[in-house]
DNA sequence: CAGTATCCCATACGATACTG
DNA sequence: CAGTATCGTATGGGATACTG
């Protein structure tokens, strides 16, 4: 049994699983790997999402310690910018060979573009 | 857009996770990767995961062509044993690395085994 | 600009009993 | 032994409107 931040885990891989899972946030860290991005930005590269679900899974993952949320401006409009904390650049691996898979399914399988 | 399996994603990322994405389907592919297990041995890896949850997940698994069933007696009591297919075993790496991250994280983070 | 608030729904998952 | 069937629940996520 594993356990992090109150929560437990049946095995090592489900902790990872816990802090990276769920449909947005692997999509998340995948654009942030490359830098800071604001809000909108992000927005733009994953127009499918629903701004709360971002903002959900944004506050979450900095919650993990994942990613961190600095704010530049005190009064509207805001500035904000998100960007990988130090433990959050150690998923860049991950991400990154998970991203790379997902290309090689639809170039090697019967995955395809749109 | 990624497509695969008639399933469409939004980015490369979302393709592997849905695949490999959940709560028991890593860990269902970490306890495979020494090699084959039966039913009721992967039951004993996964205590806490239900009978109708394990074999929902290993059906889904098999659909995607990541792991293959094989029977080896026609009547009951049933011998059924779980492998990787040579697609699932291009998973390997990624499942490893999801693996040893969540032991690092126990190890130097705040987390800990019970 | 960068979010919240509110409401709603689909689906993933759990508990338990039963069966070829 | 290796599952299904049935039912119930929790939560992740969507749609839309609103705000500091």
């Amino acid at each position: 049994m594993y356990q992090f931040k109150g929560k437990e885990y049946p095995c090592c891989t489900s902790l990872t699983m816990g802090i990276i899972g769920g449909k947005w946030k692997t999509v998340i860290l995948f654009h942030l790997i490359d830098g800071t991005l604001r809000y909108n930005e992000l927005r733009k590269e994953m127009p499918s999402v629903t701004e709360r679900t971002l903002s959900l899974q944004l506050k979450t993952l900095e919650e993990d310690g994942i990613i961190k949320r600095k704010v530049y401006t005190s009064k509207p409009p805001l500035k904000v910018a998100y960007s990988l904390t130090d433990f959050g650049k150690t998923l860049i691996p991950i991400v990154k060979s998970i991203a790379d898979w997902g290309v090689m399914v639809v170039e090697e399988k019967e995955g395809m573009v749109v």
